[in-house]
DNA sequence: ATATAAGATTAGGCAGGGCTAAACTCAATA
DNA sequence: TATTGAGTTTAGCCCTGCCTAATCTTATAT
């Protein structure tokens, strides 16, 4: 298939660059800076310079001084092969061995690199092939392609309108869990009563009529998809 | 030396160190060698040496030049630790993945150091708390306690004796497939009909009456024990 | 008691990944 | 257009782990 797997596979570091390439360069024209790698992977710019030169070395990404990196193709599939690996992980963690959202993230992002192709085929099978995690992320399919992502977040809807949850963000834990406890949760419906411009409040009603106004964090979190 | 590295987790080559030392002493009075540890690691006997002096100055080992290592209690517990990891893993993965004897214990070897203790103990309730692995052998408990090993190799049995499959070495993939072809696991009951000073062979019956011829190799990888 | 070889250690390298401090770029201002 | 500072790179260093070659030690056999 690609050359990595047929190569020495990377480093799990040089993977969670890839990683943060991949998610960083999604809202920035396909280019991540040394500043926000760094940020995302708590190193210092210095460490992100030079990994970005290694990393070109190595044909994962390409990469100008000054100007950031962005990932080649390959990159892209050794990025999607981990986004792939944590999303089934997170998925066992939560449905098959109790984890709750606090946890979770971190076991998967050491775990995806200790896993082999064939434990990540045989874990989807044992959870049915998920094509999504439980708060909403698109998981790869083994062959590296990625759903195009067409949902909003919940604080851009226009008022009025008839929604669905399609994810919830994962970076804030208390937010996951607070929206769990509600069934703020990826498939269900809910009804747009006021989108206030002042303080950025969402007001939504759900499929059991209840009433909840999120404040703007909250409202962010939540990604839904019209009809 | 600081008081950070008596938290920090070590890293995966040291614990494999650890368990590598562990395994050697058990038949070696306690010590292992450089060149023990190099041929099981497959590394130089000059790393080894190397990394019996960080070993020691970690408080994991004790070292002398020339006279190879032993664990300190803290190496112990460490080495314990992984032990505990690397067999519960192997029974999920036997069990729950549906992997065979081949694939198993390179996964393993990998994911020993990528899980948490959370993880594992949560693997350890999935999986029914069990304290042996599928090949029979004894699972560290949580707190470091290892059941102690009063099985002895088939070929060492007197003849006319009716004993149990207690574990088989799972060294060799190749004979732990032969050997579960035939049921021949942990648990079964066998009669000692011979054992051949002459070629080793080991001739046996199952509780099926069904007689089998096993060779030196064989018979050296079946333990059982009286009663 | 001594020679010898197996085993072990030292010496000297190298690559991967980190760090800090100092120097440089470049885009946005004044 | 000149200045300036945020962002980036470079320089120089550190630690982990691994290697080969050269040099011991030590146990054993003479
Ligand atoms: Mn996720
Ligand atoms: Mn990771
Ligand atoms: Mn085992
Ligand atoms: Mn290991």
């Amino acid at each position: 298939m690609n050359d990595l797997s047929e190569t020495r596979s990377p480093s799990s570091s040089v993977g969670d660059y890839l990683k943060a390439v991949w998610e960083l360069a999604v809202d920035s024209g396909g280019t991540a800076s040394t500043k926000g790698v760094a940020a995302r992977l708590s190193v210092s710019p210095a460490s992100v310079s030079n990994m970005f030169a290694r990393l070109q070395e190595m044909g994962l990404v390409r990469y100008e001084r000054y100007r950031g990196a962005t990932l080649t193709e390959r990159g892209r599939e050794e990025a999607l092969r981990l986004v792939r690996r944590h999303r089934l992980i997170e998925t066992f963690l939560l449905e098959h061995l109790g984890y709750d959202w606090q946890e979770v993230h971190d076991e998967a992002e050491r775990l995806e690199h200790a896993v082999s192709d064939g434990f990540t085929e045989r874990l989807a099978e044992l959870l049915g092939h998920p094509d999504h995690d439980p708060h909403g992320d698109p998981i790869p399919s083994a062959e590296g392609s990625l759903e195009v992502d067409d949902s909003m977040a919940l604080s851009q809807v226009v008022a009025g309108r008839r929604v669905r949850i399609s994810k919830v963000r994962d970076e804030d834990a208390a937010m996951l869990d607070y929206l769990g406890d509600r069934n703020l949760v990826p498939g269900r419906w809910l009804r747009v009563r006021e989108v206030r411009e002042l303080d950025g409040v969402v007001v939504v009603e759900d499929e059991e009529a209840e009433v909840y106004a999120l404040g703007d964090p909250l409202a962010r979190s939540i990604f839904v998809r019209n009809d």
